[in-house]
DNA sequence: TGAAATGTTGGGGCG
DNA sequence: ACGCCCCAACATTTC
């Protein structure tokens, strides 16, 4: 049975004469012995355990499948794939080329290549988002049925999600306990592995290509976004070593300055696996320890955190935690949307957070809040909006942080920020850009006001726009909402959701 | 990881 | 010297 699959396999495939020779001459002796290498958020070599596992074997296929049919609402957003596309590449390139590619259901790739090898064992990283959790546990009991050794690990979390449990085998609802009594009394995480070396690496010729999965769009909005970044596990050392330089040593107060350079950005190589939070956790703490050092790991430990929401709530991404929020009046407001992701809603720290994320497919964690706040709270537009203009223009969109992030923003989260915290744009601004360099770089048509206006052009007299060659409604928009009247309309909203509740 | 309103304290100017 | 007022700075309460 096999034989005459493999046949019809080589017919479809474009190689050429030599290797279409030597495939079926193969066919005839034996199929190689080989074992399988599944590529899925861990594209690294250094410290990725499954992949030093299935090195101990011998003749190893590395492979990467897309897998756009099992992520449902899920599928993967247009930065992910812009990132995705480099990031095999680089990933490739470390390979020597023997990166094998496929697209589709991982289980008709398997059985593709169960027919053209001798697969003698199938060895793969743990994902946790949901959908891949089903998917994953199906298709390793399938292996396990024909039977084929397969084996997971941990490559991506400091500390598996049910490890970490209260005394009573419930989850941790609240950060801090989870964080303190939860992971920092657990086992000390896993020391990175060392870098592969010698991997002895098969190449499947009938692989698809990266270039044939179409990560790229096709009005080429990426091209931008490239000039930000370095993709790939070296670029993301680099990063990390350029944060151990410029931000870790004020990381605890700049953090929250959007204009500074105190954060890692390391969030899309951690949400690819080009670097691996063991390696990272262990590189920090080796540095000593002080209160900068200390908030950096609490952040790691924030994204076990949402890990941890998303694994004891599948549907964390649709639904709301606590569930009176479900009656909530949102506004249907797709004008105000529209304005919201485009960064033209007139109000300076809010646009210049949306023009980021548009422009270099990034936002600063502060203005993350600051404009999630101003979408939930003073346009009242439902935070899955915002959850999905994420999920699509993130490069580091990734599903655990994402809907964690924008449940406690909404309010409606676990640990959430309760419904009457309201950021004020201006305030944040005046605070967190005292020099205006970060509203100046990404909305230029306003950078002429002084830092005093810079936060709320609709305060500056006449004669101050008129210098900085403002016209308000036609250079910059007036904004669209009053911070303050809307602030009080939420609040009442909000309020209600306490009585109903009662 | 909020902001505004309200309350408290203490120093300095002044009659 | 003293009481009074003003106000900034800080603390607490409220939404």
């Amino acid at each position: 049975m096999a034989w005459s699959s493999n046949r019809f396999t080589i017919q479809k495939s474009n190689l050429d004469l030599f290797a279409l020779k030597s495939l079926v001459l193969l066919d005839f002796i034996m199929k190689q012995k080989i074992v399988l290498f599944w590529f899925r958020q861990d594209l690294r070599l250094l410290d990725n355990p499954g992949l030093s596992y299935a090195a101990k074997f011998g003749n190893v296929l590395p492979i990467y499948i897309l897998d756009d049919q099992n992520s449902g609402m899920q599928k993967m957003g247009g930065a992910s794939r812009f990132w995705l596309h480099h990031s095999l590449y680089s990933l490739r390139a470390s390979l020597k080329g023997h990166l094998s590619v496929y697209q589709g259901d991982p289980k008709s790739v398997f059985n593709d290549l169960l027919n053209r090898y001798e697969v003698q064992g199938v060895f793969w990283n743990r994902c946790y988002e949901p959908w891949r959790i089903q998917r994953d546990k199906t298709l390793k009991n399938y292996l396990k049925s024909l039977p084929i050794q397969t084996r997971t690990f941990n490559a991506s979390l400091l500390w598996e999600p049910w490890d970490i449990q209260k005394k009573d085998g419930k989850p941790y609802t609240v950060f801090s306990p989870f964080y303190r009594k939860g992971c920092l009394k657990a086992e000390t995480p896993r020391e990175p592995l060392p870098r592969v070396v010698q991997l002895k690496s098969v190449y499947d010729p009938s692989e698809l290509g990266i270039d044939s999965l179409n990560l790229l769009p096709n009005n080429r909005w990426d091209v931008q976004l490239e000039t930000h970044w370095e993709i790939g596990e070296n670029a993301a050392h680099n990063r990390y070593q350029e944060f151990i330089k410029e931000g870790l040593s004020n990381y605890k107060e700049g953090r929250n300055l959007p204009a500074t350079p105190c954060v890692s950005r390391l969030s899309p190589y951690i949400h690819f696996g080009e670097i691996s939070p063991n390696y990272i956790w262990h590189e920090v703490q080796s540095l000593g320890s002080n209160k900068n050092i200390d908030h950096f790991c609490s952040e790691l430990g924030w994204r076990e955190f949402s890990y941890s929401q998303l694994y004891y709530n599948p549907d964390l991404p649709d639904k709301n935690l606590q569930s009176k929020f479900d009656s909530f009046p949102w506004r249907k407001d797709s004008k105000n949307l529209r304005k919201w992701q485009k960064g033209i809603t007139g109000i300076p720290m809010v646009d210049a957070g949306m023009r980021e994320l548009w422009q270099t497919g990034y936002m600063h964690n502060r203005s993350r809040m600051i404009v999630g706040s101003f979408l939930v709270k003073n346009l009242l537009i439902h935070w899955h909006h915002g959850e999905q203009w994420f999920w699509d223009t993130l490069i580091d969109a990734d599903l655990a942080n994402n809907s964690a992030s924008w449940q406690w923003t909404a309010g409606c989260g676990a640990d959430a920020a309760t419904y009457f915290r309201i950021f004020n744009p201006v305030i944040q601004g005046l605070k967190l850009d005292p020099e205006g360099s970060y509203v100046r770089k990404f909305i230029p048509e306003i950078a002429s006001l002084p830092n005093e206006y810079l936060f709320s052009p609709w305060d500056a007299p006449v004669e101050i726009l008129d210098k900085a060659g403002i016209q308000l409604g036609l250079t910059y928009p007036n904004p669209i909402v009053d911070l303050n009247q809307s602030r009080d309309t939420a609040q009442e909203a909000f309020q209600l959701l306490e009585e109903v509740s009662l």
